[in-house]
DNA sequence: CCTAGTCCACTGGTCAGACCAGTCGGCGCA
DNA sequence: TGCGCCGACTGGTCTGACCAGTGGACTAGG
């Protein structure tokens, strides 16, 4: 017998996937931009020679991935969003979506992605960066006396500066994105800190611990301080029921 | 002057978007499992009390997510599909809480999100994503001739074209997020690797029967061989305690 | 001249109903 | 028993309609 010949399953391509297709290519080329304007729904149906509804349909997924998003009334048309990577803004579409439920996911995985990008920079770091983690420590100590808006962006930009002496980009992304959804969910409760001055110099006393611990090159005990910090901060946001799982985080 | 209060801009709800979130819901839940079915259209239409076009943007969303996917003609209704976004969330969370960060877990990790990539791609991917697949095997091989790094370029292009055709973001993210990590822990021992070649060739020869089993459609020896693949490629740079520990891992 | 109000063309969101090409189970015929 | 046809479904697409918003053009009143 000769061998069977392997077939492939075939599926047929839908009209909307078409449509898909062709928006991300044009984005892909650069014949399309973000903050440019898609035409509005009934031109698309004109141009691609399809019904109101299967562009519609194509919109949905674009607007899953991140990639449009459409405004009732707005002559302009849909809107094509600023994106690096159509992955990247889903991810963020996504992770916004979730309720209070999960918010005790998200920052597990703050602390566990936090605790990597320390671990790894504190291997890959050069005296310099170490210099400028230091020079953020004192950014930070100065934006205690201005207010909690201003300790909060010295706060990022340590944590970016650390993702950026990993020399990961994903974890740099990655980092940003789950931190600004995480602080969306509860920027105004954490606005409403009383003892948010208190809060911040415990805050800032373990980002002087991680950079002691990165400057030794133990980047294990760095972690560890960093998701202590991270699960501090962040506890009182979360159900009593769900701090015990975030606990186990910070320990190895 | 009194502190101006912080608005929120609020949007209005679709009624799609709530039909996505009843179905998430229900996933995280628990009160919809993988392989079950959805109501077919119409029902879900009388169930939502919505139009179809309405219940149909739903699905397409739900379909870019990864979540269900539809069969024209399929008497069953739209499938659930297995490893969405909103089930891996919650592998991810108890995958965390047992350790993480040690090189032995972060390899785990890699197993079990390479191994949900791979079975989700092998029911999803068209006869053009198995031809790019056969590509970059190709590459691999030619890669192997001109050093580990050329090799490691190759197999990173595989593992991200295997997520992407996954189509879900989530185990695209997660999977290169690990991956960069894992490398960043162990680059250089690996590029000391004195017989790498013999290491490449054996990687090669079982991603190709992982292709081989995409093509088949079997997921599940795809996913375990690609498991099994990794175990062998990392489990040299783990302590030998922790070796059992992955080797659990491999089999289902 | 500027402002405030009205209007209107247009947007996206949703709806109802229709047709088609597939898919699959079952019935009946050979 | 085996096979082919049929019919009741499925999802994909289309048409045409209505509605609540949006924002620009226009206009009346200062």
């Amino acid at each position: 017998m000769t061998k069977s010949p392997k077939f492939e399953p075939v599926q047929p391509v839908r009209a909307y996937q078409r449509i898909v297709e062709q928006v991300e290519d044009a984005l892909a080329r650069g014949d399309l931009v973000p903050g440019q304007r898609l035409p509005s729904e009934r031109e698309l149906v004109a141009q691609f020679e399809v019904s109101r509804s299967t562009v519609r349909e194509a919109l949905r997924v674009l607007e899953s991935n991140g990639v449009v998003r459409s405004r009732p009334g707005d002559p302009n048309g849909p809107e094509i969003l600023p994106f690096s990577s159509s992955a990247l803004r889903k991810q963020v579409a996504r992770l916004a979506r979730v309720d209070e439920l999960t918010l005790s996911e998200l920052i597990g995985f703050r602390m566990i992605m936090d605790g990597a990008a320390i671990q790894v920079a504190s291997r890959l770091r050069t005296p310099e960066e170490l210099d400028d983690l230091e020079a953020t420590l004192v950014a930070m100590r100065d934006a205690i006396d201005v207010d909690f808006a201003a300790f909060s962006e010295a706060d990022l930009a340590f944590h970016e500066l650390i993702a950026r002496i990993s020399r990961n980009s994903l974890i740099q992304t990655c980092n940003e994105v789950v931190r600004g959804v995480v602080l969306g969910l509860i920027a105004d409760k954490v606005a409403h800190a009383a003892n948010s001055r208190a809060l911040m110099l415990e805050s800032l006393h373990h980002h002087a611990e991680v950079v002691d611990a990165i400057r030794t090159g133990n980047g294990h005990a760095a972690a560890r301080i960093a998701r202590q910090n991270m699960f501090d901060y962040y506890a009182g946001y979360v159900p009593d029921s769900e701090q015990e799982t975030l606990r186990a985080l910070i320990e190895d």
